[in-house]
DNA sequence: AATGAATGAGGCTTCATTCAT
DNA sequence: TATGAATGAAGCCTCATTCAT
């Protein structure tokens, strides 16, 4: 894909490998206002700088453009949020604050969360993208998240919790968050990040169980 | 799911009051198999046993037969849950229990979470249907759950935790459940709701931390 | 194309039984007027008073159009043409004066040489249809033909021929006249069919090599 | 066909005055594998081995190429296979056997019989060129059939026989069988075209007539 | 209460042709 | 001479919605 093939001279050529990602980004700017059925190509295009037809030299149909933007846009992230919470491997707790910090941060960023947000819109009608998302990010970042959980109770840190469970209880908040944000259109709790991963983190370590229960 | 078809009466009667239900029936179907967009109406009018233009005597519009599926299909259950939680008052992990057991026996139900995924696909065009679905089902939901938290640490039954945080511990493994089984069509958990309901429970109250972090 | 299906009310019913044959009507006049390319679905069914859409009601495709055109317009011909020259079975030569006669008055008429015609036109793009048109329509007549050839032979009315050489004898000149009037738009030489015929029939039965020459 | 490529020369030549044939062999393929509409010219300009746009050097248009077609491909045609047949002007008989055994090879050639196929298939839209290709190469070919008979008659080998008929029974038979073949994908009789061309010559010379008949 | 024929806006996609480089 | 990015007209087809019967 990686067009950059100018060698040639700096501005001379139609800067076509810019193209791509300038389609991308109109193309999400449109599926964010419209979503994915109700977005034009023409539209699309136009913010783009272009006509109608240009998209199709870099773009085979308008699903290809979703196709792109999980690849392009999202796929990307789901290794660097893993690979930094990987990175504390000695201290899972720190490490599940790291990945609780990065996803929410880019959770908070519409344009990132807008790309699930479609799949979830299209999932139904584009079986192919689905199983394609769910194998290069959802599966990925769950595993990571499971995996972080094994270590931390191999170390001590962490009860002898069933791991689903627990993965379940640390990507849930975070879901929750984004619908209720961005698709629901209420009210974030989001506005300090910070305060939401400090409150989530110890929701989630200690339970909200009074003491004596133990 | 309660589909008051007036079965009771002769044949002769034209049931006509149960034809919005017949119809909704199908809708919902093609809902499910197609997305929002992809459904024809011409389909839902066939699978409910009348003409198309017969569909238009109900329901004004596409949008208002999804509209009406909200309100008949779903908000109901949304009283019918935190009622349920709101009866064990004086014992709110009781109550906890019996929401997550609720709320999850309807989720894996996919003709029911089908509902909230289509007003997440169509939430963006929707606005309107959407801000309904916030102030109907969602926010009562959610309200219910922090009342039950607050009245928890009232009780000194929960730690005095962030109930918002809180909440979001409660909702959000149960979006992810269903997310995961019914939109990216992963392997389920499950399998069996009451184990489901306890190791969540578990992760929920006693938190993941070994016990000697708190 | 007076479809007289009339039988349950005068006018009452949207005649939607008489609109196939419309819509084919206005089809072929678009079709012999830009070739099936160029011309518009809209302007069929402009011209079949109604709209765009409707054609749609009755017919699947352009192609199916098509399809149509062949087997409601010509492929009956071919019956009626074949049995004409074989209810003459015992004058071969009658016989054959009886079908160049009656394909000749076919092939003079614009409207009915213009399937052929597109059938030309379009083989490459839609073996299916051209497969089709041979098999119900050129493979027959042919056929027939090469019938009444052989029993023109075994009657003595004909010389020990070669049968498939002379049914191409039989039609070509009717190709050629054809195409030569519709597709090239040259002078026809059918102003007076019967003298057309009389003329190929001479040529045909008699040869054109001098008498000593036999 | 006859592709004048200039190998001889060293191979830093730029060839461009042969750029023209080889774009035309291209063009041909395509049109004969797609249909003139089908075929894109971005193709044609590949297996040309040149860019899209540079076929617009040499040709002005689609339309131009076909027309260049003609020229260039059958319009020679024409010339080489009617003075073939006026060369023997004293042997009529003979001079029609060689014309037949000509046009026989030339129309066995699904390459040489592509052109007039294409010119049938867009005659209705391209006026010009149809009227071109009628007096550049079908007007000239009939009228030398036609001398040929006026001229046999003259000297006694042929019959009275109406000329006009006898023209469109010695053509038709080879437009049947090409169309028969390359049009209708039908099963050839033209295996072996001495046979072919005999046959042929049998029937219009002696009629399929009964000696007794004459 | 019901039908289903008809409408017509709307969108994706294709491709001949142009033109800056 | 040559490129290939870009244009934009054009057409097929879909389908929610209407309405005469």
């Amino acid at each position: 894909m990686a067009r950059t093939t100018t060698k040639p001279k700096p501005t001379w050529r139609r800067r076509a490998d810019a193209r791509p990602d300038e389609i991308l980004t109109a193309a999400l700017d449109e599926f964010i206002a419209k979503g994915f059925d109700s977005a034009r190509i023409e539209d699309i295009a136009t913010n783009a700088g272009l006509s109608k037809g240009a998209v199709y030299l870099y773009f085979d149909s308008k699903e290809a453009l979703l196709r792109a933007l999980v690849e392009r846009e999202i796929a990307p992230l789901v290794g660097r949020v893993t690979a930094a919470a990987e990175a504390e491997a000695q201290d899972p707790k720190a490490a599940l604050t790291l990945f609780l910090g990065g996803v929410a941060a880019l959770i908070s960023n519409p344009r990132i969360f807008a790309v699930p947000r479609l799949v979830i819109s299209i999932a139904a009608r584009f079986p192919e993208l689905r199983d394609h998302y769910r194998r290069a990010v959802a599966e990925p970042g769950r595993a990571a998240i499971e995996r972080l959980i094994r270590r931390g109770i191999e170390l001590g840190q962490f009860r002898q919790v069933d791991p689903v469970a627990a993965t379940r209880a640390i990507i849930g908040p975070l879901l929750f968050e984004a619908l209720w944000t961005h698709v629901l259109a209420g009210e974030s709790a989001l506005g300090d990040p910070a305060k939401f991963v400090r409150a989530q983190i110890d929701v989630l370590v200690n339970g909200i169980g009074a003491s004596n229960d133990r």
